[in-house]
DNA sequence: TTTAGGG
DNA sequence: CCCTAAA
């Protein structure tokens, strides 16, 4: 697999790019190396490895001038389809682009002609925007006091160390640890490596690789870092801890990695689709770690937190709204790990609660077949879910996660349901749910027999509960939920007799004047 | 699978 | 709504 990274695609191109070695040459500093210490520190390099590194940047002088055609493509692309990051971010650039170089090596060399083509084809004759690039120019220009600043703002210590050189790479480092570089089957995470499902290692790496193939870009060229943390990676995944190896070398055994085993999925993937949702799986454990790591306040969100649903409601909905502001960033928030939001952003506590919120809301908007019958309520509902649609709209066609995995979402029922069962009940009798979904809640309807069964418990208790109170004094009582109307609740009461009667004490019990009052009040308003 | 009942 | 036993 060696091949990957010869020289045969990338001389091809950077025939189209008049700026080759001017770079490399204009900035010697920017590859000086440093050495990424076992807890994540920067180490001057050594003279050894100082002369790999001149080597390895005079053997790839080509392969740099490609990355700067590529790279404006790629800034473009990233203007054009990411409306989240409307302000460019430095730690956005720098992740991105960092933690995808490997990745778009091989997307260059191994993905099928047709899907770089296309793409060149789309681009090249456009004008770049350059406007992300402000943050590297930004970090270049700021003063020792501002790096660090902001290393302080990222590692939240304070450094005394004056070296402009390396507090910007500190702090590049800093913003790029938390963000997953993918490598073989290993990720890393807070400067730990981690062993990490196929599946979802390529995904994720493929959705980097297709969202934002670039390399990076501070001081206009290929930055060490990247080099070096990409090489770190390489040699700690594979148990080598062999400084002096090449990084041309170390980056063959990645490729080789990655692509031995998934290169069909690689350039099926590349090919296909730019951007890819996260699988169920992928969006859970990121909820996950982030949850465990952050906060150990945060209950799980199982059943604890449903054993009060009114708690539930009053004590997340509300924040949930807040945070989703940020997390629903165009949507992207979920896809890409953000290196922003890894650091020191409070947790998401209720990633999932939201992302049932989502379709809770979304699936009220399911056109159901109701009856004619349209109740303060629905209204309300409808507009609800108005107001839900039009925030998530951009989700509509993107079934989003599955929201948690096993809990249905909290749907309420509407007068038309209740409606039906009711009428369910009183042909076929209660506990012929089975039977009555058949009919009333024919297929469409999300309600299984066991919900007819359980609400109709509900409403048992609610006939029971309310109708004496309700015909006293005006009941001051709050509505629990959707208050049902009385003549329903009558209703269920009635069914709830006559079945009681029929069953357990005689047969013939329906000759019974048992329910006067209440067939006096039904006849009245049903 | 369907019901019933507890949580 | 979930979970589970029982049918």
């Amino acid at each position: 697999m060696g091949a990957l990274v010869d020289e045969d695609g990338v001389g091809r191109r950077s025939t189209e790019n008049g700026e080759p070695d001017g770079i490399v040459a204009s900035n010697p500093v920017v590859y000086q190396l440093v050495r990424v210490d076992g807890d994540g520190r920067l180490i001057p390099a050594t003279d050894d490895e100082l002369i790999e590194v001149k080597h390895f940047v005079e053997e790839d002088g080509t392969r740099q001038s490609e990355n700067e055609v590529d790279t404006k493509k790629v800034m473009f692309k990233m203007d054009v389809d990411g409306p989240s990051f409307g302000q460019p971010n430095i730690s956005d650039t720098l992740a991105k682009n960092q933690s995808t170089e490997a990745c778009s090596e091989i997307r260059k060399n191994a993905v099928n002609e047709a899907a770089e083509g296309s793409f060149s084809k789309k681009f090249s004759s456009l004008k770049p925007d350059f406007s992300l690039l402000e943050g590297e120019i930004c970090l270049d220009n700021f003063s020792i006091r501002e790096l660090q600043e902001a290393f302080r703002a990222t590692f939240g210590r304070y450094t005394s160390v004056k070296d402009k050189l390396w507090l910007k790479r500190r702090i590049a480092m800093g913003l790029t640890n938390s963000c997953n570089i993918p490598s073989a089957n290993f990720i890393i995470k807070d400067n730990k490596i981690v062993l990490c499902n196929v599946q979802e290692e390529t995904t994720s790496r493929t959705q980097r690789n297709m969202s934002y193939p670039g390399y990076i870009m501070m001081n206009n060229s290929t930055d060490p870092l990247n080099e070096t943390l990409q090489r770190t990676l390489n040699d700690t995944s594979s148990g080598i801890v062999e400084q002096k190896a090449s990084f041309t070398k170390a980056l063959d055994k990645s490729l080789e990695k990655c692509n031995v085993e998934n290169l069909n999925t690689q350039m099926e993937q590349c090919g296909a689709k730019r951007i890819r949702r996260p699988t169920k799986r992928y969006i859970e454990e990121h909820t996950e770690v982030e949850v465990m790591a952050y906060s150990g306040r945060v209950a799980s969100l199982g059943k604890t937190a449903m054993h009060d649903q009114h708690c539930l409601k009053s004590k997340v909905r509300t924040p949930c709204l807040v945070d989703t502001s940020q997390d629903l960033l165009g949507g992207y928030d979920a896809r890409i790990p953000s290196v922003l939001r890894v650091r020191r952003r409070p947790p998401r506590k209720n990633f999932l609660t939201l992302v049932n919120f989502v379709h809770t809301e979304r699936e009220k908007m399911n056109p159901e077949v109701l009856n004619s019958e349209q109740s303060p309520h629905q209204k309300h509902e409808k507009f609800i879910s108005s107001v839900g649609a039009a925030f998530h709209e951009k989700s509509d066609t993107v079934h989003p996660v599955e929201a948690s995995v096993k809990r249905k979402h909290h749907r309420a029922w509407t007068l038309g349901e209740v409606l039906k069962l009711v009428e369910g009940v009183s042909r076929y009798g209660a506990g012929r749910w089975s039977q009555i979904r058949q009919v009333a809640f024919a297929s469409g309807s999300h309600r299984t027999s066991v919900d007819l069964k359980d609400k109709w418990r509900n409403l048992l208790k609610a006939s029971f509960a309310q109708v004496p109170t309700d015909k006293g004094i005006g009941n001051s009582r709050k509505p629990a939920s959707l208050p049902i109307p009385t003549p329903i609740l009558l209703r269920v009461r009635e069914l709830a007799d006559k079945r009681s009667d029929s069953e357990i004490e005689f047969g013939s019990s329906q000759f019974v004047g048992h329910g006067g009052i209440v067939q006096e009040k039904e006849t009245g308003f049903l």
